[in-house]
DNA sequence: GACCATACGGAACATCGTTCCGTTTTGCCA
DNA sequence: TGGCAAAACGGAACGATGTTCCGTATGGTC
């Protein structure tokens, strides 16, 4: 489902297509670092050094744009999931170090949680993260199920911790990895 | 802070200006049922029968509009912290009420939550829910520390509970309700 | 009834996402 | 090498939205 379709391989493309594609990634990189993922489009475009049209040929929704720039760091999130399993001295502790990863993860991304969400505008976006983390969520709590309360789905579960993300930058106050842990704590069977 | 700097009373202000504004405030909640906090600024304006210099003259903000719209609805959620406290069998179990409250409203109030958290240009909304509710929460956490983790703010825990709620209409496998829950659970002190 | 401060309405402006099409570039083939 | 067709490009143009501004209408008062 989310193979070759677009790899990364000189396929039957245009140079100048395929230099393009890689400029507006790393233009996009670079503002989203600076402007959040918000930022405008044509900011990315006269960053990339190219126009506006470029953009939407490559990427036709700004959720596909964001998907190409943070896959690599989503894969990584899910591929650590099985790894913690192993190396933690319980499933719930992997659990609760994975849920940091992601947290970890989404509170630098300067407004990530924020589009992450259904109905945003973003499906691609959302439909990417639910895709490669929900599955890995939902091993990781079948596997402490000894451990917590049973009722709780991977995808509550998951959209709750993206959602206390939101806006947890630029706030002192607000530590978003501490109330992801109090959540996971509450999943926590009652001792 | 909060008391008769634009009371209701007919004050020195004219007629149509005080009908404008109620024939307002009245399109603002009308509107904001079906189509979220953020409909457009024309759309509730045609409802009013009004211009959109009108909304601007008596809102100078879209967080005065929305604040004098649930303003009502916050104070009786403030109001309900102490009633709560005297009423509940535990102090943590009328925190447990108190947030179920809090989330009630915020999720049947389409796009609040997603408005409430700082940096979202809506700076008056944010601070005036903080103003009226971090207190009370301040005031059951203190009656429940014994009950409880010390180490969370009042500030900390109102805006976990106020990102769980975002976008939480219109997705039946996502229950905010649980999810604050959870999170209240988390601070029980581990038995 | 006249006058003026108050308030009104909506045109005008700025910003942003998105589309569209005339122009340029690339790769290929003779 | 020169020419050509498909691919790709760039940015003007469009639509939606928030916000400002000012000529006009209204309400209260003398």
């Amino acid at each position: 489902m989310h193979d070759g379709d677009e790899g990364a391989g000189p396929a039957g493309r245009r140079k100048d297509a395929r230099r393009n594609k890689a400029n507006l990634l790393e233009a996009a990189a670079a503002v989203f670092v600076v402007q959040g993922v918000d930022a405008p489009v044509r900011e990315i475009a006269a960053r990339a050094g190219v126009g506006v049209g470029t953009i939407y040929r490559h990427f036709p929704t700004r959720a596909d744009l964001i998907v190409a720039v943070y896959r690599h760091q989503v894969d990584a999130c899910a591929e650590a999931g099985p790894r913690l399993l192993a190396e933690s001295p319980s499933p719930h502790t992997a659990l609760e170090r994975w849920i940091d990863l992601f947290v970890d993860f989404l509170v630098t991304k300067h407004g990530l949680a924020a589009v992450l969400q259904p109905g945003a505008g973003f499906d691609a976006l959302h439909a990417y993260f639910l895709d490669r983390l929900v599955p890995v969520c939902g091993h990781l709590l079948d596997a402490a199920a000894g451990e917590i309360r049973a009722d709780i789905e991977p995808y509550a579960l998951m959209r709750g911790v993206g959602n206390l993300c939101i806006g947890a930058d630029n706030d002192p106050r607000y530590d978003a990895r501490r109330l992801a842990a109090l959540l996971v704590a509450g999943l926590r069977r009652a001792g």
